[in-house]
RNA sequence: GGCUGCGUAGCAAAAUGGUUAUGCAGUGGCCUGCAAAGCCAUCUACGGCGGUUCGAUUCCGCCCGCAGCCUCCA
């Protein structure tokens, strides 16, 4: 039985799809200005993976997954790099894709993008309106009057009195309230625009969410997800803006995935303490990323740094060693390590907990092929398959263990495969020390050897 | 200031009212020409103070420390 945290209640409850056997998933996705970074990496895999396992689990599953490519950053992007915006979005989209592809993320069902939405985010807007739910401000911006929508805070637990309280942006005089939100901005100057009722302009960041999410899955649906800075006042506006306009509940289930950090700082474009994906994919394997991701449950906080990348690369090296040289065959999935497997993804996606149960299935492999055991295949295939359901270990295990690229100046194979020869030549004629050379030279360069029962050696990258 | 959440062994990271997490590192052993890998065994824990309980790392309260949101942000 799936259990998941629900932002709303601050509880684990226990899933209850509103349709048997299906599933609506929206996830607020990029603002493609720039290139994705660890912590947008990390909504991907935690919602690729908990995509999969909804699979998995036999339901029929509907993941949408938002672009934003109308906003003020990259209007302002688009006019520093001389370019269109188009030019500008399709790019960062294509290389978002890139990203996606090395990470092994599956792409969502649906992909819509707010500039082919505008549409239904007018018909929004003009709903909201009717039910004077929003107004016209002086400038002519449309707003969403916060205090007529009574539920205003819950999500996020916040009251409208502690906001205002709280209150330290510049006040907008246009505004009725300080904390009323914009639903469609008039266009300045040069600004992409579209006709709508209320003049040339283009729709607010939160709304194109709430139109974009009903539309493809409906008023009412299961699970809406997205970083946890999104829960206030993004995912908040966007209750206001759904409930207030179809009159019927939202989403049952929200789901708020926790910070990368370094230093204990979290990871943002405005700290500019970020590293870039395709930076990162410079230095390690795309699965240790993965890996690291999903190492740690995904509310908590995710430090990000070399040693903890080294750590799950390190981690990845067990899982692969176990299965180097080995098939599966048609082997059976062990039935009690899928339990286990299913009962911790059961719990709120503890991935944490699903990868120690592939480390112990690992410590059976190593040790039946050590006997020589027939559970061999059966574990093998269990653990290439249960790894799949987390996206990871379905590459060949050499391919992956011999790929080192840490330190960038990586040594030839077939240098190492020539070093290799002579020290069995050395090792025949039961020259220790020249044999024990060739393999301490190798290691000064990050390549290790295992002699193996057989006579002969593998190698590994560092 | 208001509202969230967190504080676990050398590092990372889970679960749990009484019993093994797991990965890396350490120690001892097996294996090996020696290693590596692997297997077996093993040492390091639950921020502090109170309370509830037969029993608390786990529940409650307070304190200390950290992070996040309240402004664009995944």
């Amino acid at each position: 039985m799936l259990k998941i945290y629900n932002t709303l209640s601050r509880k684990k409850e226990i899933f209850s799809p509103r349709v048997e056997g299906k599933v609506g998933l929206y996830v607020c996705g990029m603002t493609v200005y720039d290139y994705c970074h660890v912590g947008h990496a990390r909504v991907m895999v935690v919602f690729d993976t908990v995509a999969r396992y909804f699979r998995y689990s036999g339901y029929e599953l509907c993941y949408v997954r938002n672009i934003t490519d109308i906003d003020d950053k990259i209007i302002r992007r688009a006019h520093e790099q001389g370019v269109s915006l188009t030019e500008l979005t399709e790019r960062f989209i294509e290389a978002m894709h890139e990203d996606e592809r090395a990470l092994s993320v599956l792409p969502p069902d649906i992909e819509p993008k707010a500039t082919q939405s505008i549409p239904d985010i007018i018909a929004m807007i003009e709903i909201l309106c009717a039910k004077d739910l929003a107004y016209v401000g002086h400038n002519g911006d449309v707003f969403y009057a916060v205090t007529k929508f009574k539920n205003y805070g819950q999500l996020s637990g916040k009251n409208l009195d502690d906001l205002q309280a709280g209150e330290r942006v510049d006040v907008d005089l246009a505004k009725r309230n300080p904390l009323d939100f914009v639903l469609w901005k008039m266009a300045k100057e040069n600004e992409p625009a579209w006709p709508s009722p209320w003049g040339l302009g283009r729709p607010g960041w939160h709304i194109e969410c709430s139109a974009m999410s009903t539309c493809c899955l409906g008023n009412s649906f299961d699970i809406h997800g997205g970083g946890m800075d999104l829960q206030f006042p993004h995912h908040e506006n966007e209750i206001a803006q759904s409930e207030g306009a179809t009159g019927e509940k939202f989403v049952n289930y929200w789901m708020h995935n926790g910070f990368v950090r370094i230093n204990e700082e979290k990871m943002s474009k405005s700290l500019g303490n970020f590293f870039t994906v395709r930076e990162v994919l410079k230095q390690y394997q795309p699965e240790i990323i993965r890996f690291f991701i999903l190492s740690s449950h995904y509310r908590s906080p995710l430090n990000y740094s070399d040693e903890q990348l080294n750590d799950a690369r390190l981690a990845l090296t067990r899982l692969y060693t176990a299965l180097r040289g080995c098939d599966r065959g048609n082997a059976e999935i062990d039935v009690d390590y899928k339990a286990r497997f299913a009962a911790a993804m059961d719990d709120d996606f503890n991935t944490p907990v699903a990868l120690s149960v592939l480390f112990d299935l690992a410590r059976e492999l190593n040790a039946a092929k050590e006997a020589k055991s027939i559970k061999v295949q059966e574990l093998v295939a269990s653990l290439r398959f249960l790894g799949g359901l987390l996206g990871i270990v379905q590459g060949d295990a050499d391919d992956f263990l011999k790929s080192g690229i840490v330190n960038g100046e990586a040594l030839d194979e077939e240098l190492i495969e020539q070093q290799i020869q002579s020290r069995l030549a050395a090792k025949k004629a039961k020259d220790w020390a020249l044999a024990d050379k060739i393999r301490d030279d190798l290691k000064e360069q990050g390549v290790i050897l295992e002699d193996t029962p057989n006579g002969l050696s593998t190698w590994r990258r560092e």
